[in-house]
DNA sequence: GTCTATATATTGATAGAC
DNA sequence: GTCTATCAATATATAGAC
């Protein structure tokens, strides 16, 4: 998802023109720094040498604020969570009509943003690689997931059907068909319309009631 | 998917124990260190010189065969195009229900195949930062969903209904589908049990029909 | 066509002045 | 905390013997 990538002052924002507030700088601003750098050039091939010169800052500085380049990503993945978590909660807040609408625009959003979907890859890829990692991103999937719970919940309530899934199951299936027609928008825009996920998940809900 | 990765005699299979063979089988048996390598690694940090040990050849050998590093990650993307497609037209030929059957298969065989995700993140990646390599992989998942349009429109046919799709956005739909839930599943396997894929399949295709 | 040896550049990370 | 200078390791790619 777009998310904004915004700082995450630990234990509440230091006071500016402080020492702590220019400490707070650089280390955002190394963080962002980050985000353009690994989305550009992806985890691997990206160089803390570049990180550096993006940030305006020397190489010597990085290891001041982080233990290395991997410790840099993983911070850079942990701000992007929980930026994306708020994002989630206060778009889901009104109900699923409201939100079927605000998907739509995440969806777009997502693939036509710069950096957020190159991110999530990488995120992905680097998971499959390191396991305590991969834990902490499925982790996030699943809160992501009991967010999505309670409306769902609510609209088979509301159609008062059985379901041949689990509320469980369409919540998986609708985030991951959110995430697959960013990747396939993202490589051919044509193909997915702004409004498919809406409708797709409209068709889902309209067939899930089971039929005798 | 988990596609077999098999060599491609370019003009017919040389003779065995000729030259020709000799060289198809380094050339071969490259393109497999290189799957490995590159999944396992990463197409940034891979390097040619592992690459070339998996294989157990020495790194100039790999410069007889291939222009360099990038080279030979497109070849390997090359192999693995033309196995999908062929696996694809194999196991879409008998209509959608046997394939329908089928697909859940072949979700979870690409989601537990070591290699299969892993490598398919990576193209995408690749794509995403090689406008030349983004079209040739666009134009590729153009030719799985033409060959998936014919089943729909069998399908569509058979219920005799309109939809609130079009045939060309419920293939979209599916192959998006497809891909979100092999790497829900890759993340966290007990999310993603065998059979969604198609009972959401069916279940999407059962509300397609518009209601009035 | 495959090997060994090497050229050249860049990497992640550290040391020490300020 | 930030800088400059530098380390050792490793990268891609090439040259030349066989």
């Amino acid at each position: 998802m777009p998310v904004p990538d915004e700082p995450t002052p630990p234990g509440g924002t230091p006071r500016a023109g402080s020492r702590a507030a220019a400490r707070e700088r650089t280390h955002a601003g190394l963080l962002d720094a980050a985000a353009a750098v690994f989305a550009e050039k992806g985890y691997g091939a990206a160089s803390v040498g570049e990180i550096a010169r993006t940030a305006g800052v020397s190489v010597g500085s990085i290891y001041a604020h982080f233990a290395g380049k991997q410790d840099l990503f993983l911070a850079l993945m942990d701000r992007r969570r929980v930026a994306e978590m708020d994002d989630a909660r206060r778009h889901l807040a009104d109900g699923l009509p409201s939100a079927l609408h605000d998907l739509d625009h995440r969806v777009t959003a997502t693939a036509d943003d710069g950096r957020a979907a190159l991110l999530a890859a990488e995120a992905w890829l680097y998971a499959m690689r390191d396991p305590d990692f991969g834990a902490d991103l499925a982790a996030h999937q699943d809160r992501l997931r009991a967010d999505l719970l309670p409306l769902i919940r609510a609209e088979r309530a509301r159609r008062g059907a059985a379901w041949s899934l689990t509320d469980e199951e369409v919540a998986t299936v609708a985030l991951g068909l959110f995430s697959g027609l960013v990747q396939h928008r993202r490589l051919a825009r044509d193909s997915v319309p702004a409004d498919l996920y809406g409708r797709a998940l409209l068709a889902l809900l309209d067939g899930l009631a089971t039929r005798d």
